[in-house]
DNA sequence: GCCGTTTTCGGCCCGACTGTTTTCAGTCG
């Protein structure tokens, strides 16, 4: 079993022991197990395979959870779990996804009411049961009807991150087929999307077909949905992700790239064009019309240019003008991540961090970064242990002494500073003016009216001390919905204050999505890609922002810390 | 359940909001 399965189920189970009401502290180690295995640079499966190691060794981990583990690497599941599987039916999870209701009220409705469905759930918010319990009311009964309405919609897609293990995992698997040269992944996955429903994977090869049963056979495939000669679906794994896998000839491998990555309205329009000049476009390739004779189909470049077009980066395949731009040759040159010169905005354990600043910085260099900045919480953040003015100015003078020298990177003295209710900064003007960069971001308040939002955005951007807006929609990926505001007039104020929007590249946020960074870049802002990274491990999700840069039309001058240390403290707001 | 020790127990992170209450339990971050 995967580090990242195993520290699934360790979170599930805590989940579920907190709806049986167990112990709290019991159930936070258990959530910091999951959080540390998820997190741990090897297998922690080869661990328990090896006889002269131990997992105890791994901090977070001690004697209860590592018969847990044992036991969960031998069968699938442990004791506990099973129990508690019996009692709480394995929807009850997907309740706690409700926003709204939490672990004492749906223990309170499974065993007054019996309920096992989501559908069930609904029913009696439909029919006001829930209000004829104790403490619980009308308002929470919409709430319950609202939740599920958002759950639903985003039920059955993936993160990015989630759906790039798998398709690298099943790739590699692929590639190992005898008859088989080349497997590919198309789709949205391909084009950047910052969440995906189905994964698409094209092999080609002399024999390619002999990949479909090596795919059935794989360990993960819980439900095969199809198989044929040329196609086979299936879901995969406990999440169930769907994942197509399609044969090809090596002869149309451009044009089966071209039609699976999509999107779906680039193609209508890409189909459309063939057409006014004569050509049809399908999977196979692109054929006249009149005697039907194949123009190009080996690779995508052939395709588009045939078209009169510059071949088209995945990430801007929206039907978004990227076909104009590819027929007047005006595509930018868009950002690359090689080009990313420090990641400025993360956390360490003087927060909610996992690592030391020393840690963070040394995988910075590994990076090849030529700079980080530090930037923990500010204290309005309790529960991350954020830093108020004076461990702020302390924590910034430890930071000004190590940088450089002893860290062998540009360490910049941040924070990740709190944006209050009504724009001022969680941190006093004194504190703020000790550090190098201050990004901005708001955590409270988050259901504000759209008016007053928009104020408070104004009001933060009034601070000289703000360089940067953190996670300036608030969005979490399938589970809260960006905040309401004018983010044109935002947009436009920051930029002329040279304040930059951040592209968070943390793969449950990608904050800013493609059309606000278009609307942002069309305004006049500058950007910034930072991980907000809690672990060091997190500082290798830079990809996911660029990506999502890419989709936003950005090209290196765009993106601020792109540039070497020196100038990159010039181009903030002065 | 983990950890650290003044080492086999006792501490472990908590402030604020919401909706329901009329003093607070539950949820969220």
């Amino acid at each position: 079993m995967e580090n990242i399965e195993l520290a699934r189920i360790l979170a599930e189970t805590a989940d579920l022991m907190e709806i049986a009401a167990e112990d709290g502290f019991r159930i936070r180690s258990f959530r910091n197990a999951a959080s540390v295995i998820e997190g741990y640079p090897e297998r922690v499966a080869s661990i328990l395979h090896d006889p002269a190691r131990k997992v105890t060794d791994i901090p977070g981990i001690g004697k209860g959870i590592a018969s847990v583990l044992e036991e969960l690497d031998k069968r699938g599941s442990f004791e506990r779990r099973d129990l508690l599987l019996e009692k709480y039916p394995p929807t009850a999870l997907e309740m706690l996804r409700i926003q709204g209701l939490g672990p004492k009220t749906i223990a309170l409705l499974i065993e007054t009411f019996r309920i096992s469905t989501l559908d069930d759930l609904k029913r009696l918010a439909e029919e006001q049961k829930i209000r004829t319990l104790p403490r619980l009311g009308a308002k929470l009964e919409e709430k319950v009807l609202r939740g599920i309405e958002q759950y639903r919609k985003t039920a059955g897609r993936f993160l990015l991150n989630f759906a790039e293990q798998i398709a690298t995992e099943l790739s590699q698997y692929l590639r190992e087929t005898e008859g088989v040269d080349r497997v590919t992944t198309a789709g949205s996955f391909r084009r950047g999307k910052e969440t995906v429903g189905d994964l698409d994977l094209l092999v080609t090869g002399p024999d390619p077909v002999k990949a479909l049963d090596r795919f059935a056979a794989h360990g993960k495939i819980q439900d095969m949905l199809a198989k044929g000669e040329n196609k086979a679906s299936a879901k995969v794994g406990v999440e169930g992700i769907q994942v197509d896998v399609r044969t090809l000839p090596t002869e149309s491998f451009g044009a089966a790239m071209q039609y699976f990555t999509g999107s779906k309205e680039h193609n209508v329009a890409l189909r459309q064009r063939s057409l006014k000049m004569g050509f049809t476009l399908n999977e196979y390739g692109l054929f006249t019309l009149e005697g039907n004779s194949r123009v190009a189909s080996e690779t995508e470049e052939e395709i588009y240019n045939k078209l009169g077009l510059a071949w088209i980066p995945p990430e801007l395949r929206e039907n978004q003008g990227e076909i104009d731009a590819a027929e007047n040759n005006a595509l930018p040159v868009l950002l690359e991540l090689g080009q990313m010169k420090g990641d400025i905005h993360m956390h360490t354990r003087e927060s909610d961090g996992r690592a030391s600043l020393e840690e963070m910085a040394e995988t910075a260099r590994g990076h090849g970064y030529e700079y980080i900045a530090i930037t923990d919480h500010s204290k309005a953040l309790a529960m991350a242990n954020g830093l108020d003015e004076t461990r702020c100015i302390a924590f910034a003078q430890r930071v000004r002494a190590l940088d450089h020298s002893a860290l062998g990177i540009r360490v910049m003295s941040g924070l990740e500073c709190d944006i209050l209710k009504d724009g001022r900064m969680d941190l006093n003007d004194e504190a703020l003016s000790q550090l190098d960069l201050v990004v901005a971001s708001v955590h409270s308040y988050m259901n504000l009216e759209a008016a007053e939002m928009t104020d408070r955005y104004l009001a933060c951007l009034e601070n000289p001390h703000v360089k940067v807006i953190g996670h300036p929609t608030g969005r979490v990926l399938l589970h809260r919905d960006a905040f309401v505001y004018d983010f044109e007039r935002i947009a436009k104020a920051a930029a002329a204050k040279g304040v930059a929007m951040e592209i968070n590249a943390s793969p449950e946020r990608l904050d800013l999505h493609a059309s606000l960074i278009r609307i942002a870049k069309s305004k006049g802002c500058r950007f910034t890609i930072s991980t907000d990274a809690h672990h060091p491990k997190h500082m290798a999700n830079m990809t996911y922002g660029v990506r999502m840069a890419r989709r936003g039309w950005l090209t290196q001058p765009d993106v601020l810390n792109t540039l070497p240390y020196e100038q990159f403290r010039k181009a903030l707001r002065p």
